[in-house]
RNA sequence: GGGGAUGUGGGGUAACCUGGCAAGCCUGCGGGCUUUGGGAGCCCGAGAUCCCGGUUCAAAUCCGGGCAUCCCCA
């Protein structure tokens, strides 16, 4: 099912909010973004990461600090010019990630290799004047996310939380949500404004264009020297510290988890985000079984029970179905004289169990089918990428260099098929065989080429 | 950033080119009756021409601007 038509009839979002890029996301949409946030809000904690809260304005002063990362960013900020009746003389913007914010503060905090790791993520919202087509969820001017700003003594242990976040990202996105992804070293000309090596994850959306999904990014001393974050170690020489941070895309998670998931009826969710993991179906005058139901279940799961007066059942099956809902429990008669209740999968499946028997079997078996593998196949040619393109898949092949020596072999492929090179993996080691498909020289990478959001 | 197209009840659309009936249809929504084990039926009802200006006896329709959406190109 197309994406408009998902967002939609799936409630999730109400996209005729009159600013450009700018929607409301309705109740069931924000409740799957909780569910969102606290499947990976938990996993930071058991990482060891805090809580913390930063304003959403950031001075043009501090945000001017970084050169390279002003650059990136500079063209794409919301500035705040005027307060009420009067000009500001200090500008502000609103910000577009929050490095800028939070360094300066980090400056005052880190002093010494007693405070640190430091290690903190911030659950909220960011702004980016995006001038290329919006999309819902996909691209707006302003969405959800979660970033984490870590710094560390030391490049070695920068790097092990690198492997940490993604750890993490698999952890939820892959296990939990069930959405199929490839994680990736970005080529040097795909580098966050001002970070030192950049580390993403794509995943595949059924019009064949990649969507990122999650980055993190070694920062390297670049922020600490121009926002003086230093500590002194144990041998009471001054450092830099060694900064990591981590961004999660929830809009556009939530987005992939609506598109991909999807089939011709409409959405399908996995239970760790489903709002509603059941829903209890009432048939005829047994209220008082229900509410029995109810309470059996209600503190295992979240469970919800469709009383609307007179919609019939068949009405109501067809209504979960299309919201995603993974099991429908339906109660009539039959199930109260019996002491059992009929469960219905979202894939169709129909079974009397008795009243009390777990629930879990089936909401792995709703989650167990949505597994889906996305689609790479390997290029050999040039013409190989072009076809596998045209097919909405990720063409795998070999390629001379991520490096800046690689670049002006990428623009061909960027001009002949509008397509982008998003790296090579960092969760296995491939090795290229062979040429590299665009300039013939020796491949020293196996790159992964698609088109994008 | 450049170009093109579009804007009609909550959603999808007809009428627009060639100005003129009460702005039609499907769906969704509210009420009533009848129903209820996989999208029920009948009756009633609420709900729209994106905004500002212009042309005209008359504008959803033509013109200009704004806003928004979609597509293509950089």
């Amino acid at each position: 099912m197309d994406y408009d038509s998902l967002l939609e009839l799936g409630d999730i979002v109400d996209i005729r909010y009159p600013a450009k890029g700018f929607i409301v996301i309705k109740p069931y949409g924000m409740m799957i973004i909780k569910n969102l946030y606290k499947l990976f809000e938990e996993q930071l904690e058991k990482d060891r990461h805090l809580p913390i809260h930063f304003p959403a304005i950031i001075p043009e002063n501090n945000l001017r600090l970084e050169g390279e990362h002003f650059k990136g960013f500079e063209g794409e900020v919301f500035w705040i010019t005027k307060a009420g009746l009067n000009e500001l003389q200090d500008k502000y913007v609103l910000r577009p990630t929050s490095e800028t914010a939070i360094y300066p503060m980090y400056s005052l905090w880190i002093k010494s290799w007693r405070d640190l790791p430091v290690k903190y993520y911030l659950s909220g919202t960011v702004w980016r004047y995006e001038t290329k087509a919006t999309r819902p969820l996909i691209r707006g001017r302003e969405f959800l996310w979660i970033e984490t700003h870590d710094a560390f003594p030391d490049q070695e242990h920068a790097r092990t939380q690198i492997n940490k976040d993604l750890e993490i990202a698999n952890n939820v996105i892959k296990d939990r949500l069930k959405l199929d992804f490839l994680m990736f070293r970005r080529p040097d000309w795909d580098r966050f404004a001002g970070a030192v090596e950049t580390y993403a994850i794509d995943t595949l959306l059924p019009d064949g264009k990649v969507l990122q999904i999650a980055t993190t990014h070694y920062l390297g001393e670049n922020f600490a020297k121009v926002f003086n974050i230093k500590y002194v170690d144990r041998d009471e020489n001054e450092k830099y510290v060694h900064q990591t941070c981590f961004g999660i895309g929830i809009n556009r998670i939530l987005a992939a988890l609506i598109y991909i998931h999807a089939d011709e009826i409409g959405l399908r969710l996995p239970s760790s985000i489903a709002p509603y993991q059941a829903v209890i179906i009432p048939i005829g005058d047994v209220d008082e079984y229900v509410n029995k139901v109810y309470n059996v279940y209600a503190n295992k799961y979240r469970i919800h029970i469709d009383n609307r007066d007179g919609i019939t059942p068949g009405n109501k099956f067809y209504y979960w179905d299309k919201k995603g809902v993974p099991i429908k429990i339906i109660i009539g008669k039959i199930e109260k004289d019996n002491n059992t209740i009929e469960i219905s999968t979202r894939s169709g499946k129909k079974e009397r169990i008795d009243l009390g028997e777990s629930l879990d079997k089936y909401l792995e078996l709703n989650d167990k089918d949505l597994d889906y593998k996305m689609k790479i196949y390997d290029a050999k040619s040039i013409e190989d990428v072009g076809k596998i393109l045209e097919i909405g898949g990720i063409a795998r092949a070999p390629f001379y260099s991520i490096y800046k020596e690689g670049e002006e072999y990428y623009r061909e492929i960027k001009e002949k098929f509008k397509a982008e090179i998003r790296g090579v993996r960092i969760d296995k080691d491939e090795k290229p065989e062979g040429q590299c498909i665009v300039s013939g020289r020796k491949a020293e990478h196996v790159v992964y080429i698609a088109k994008q959001y």
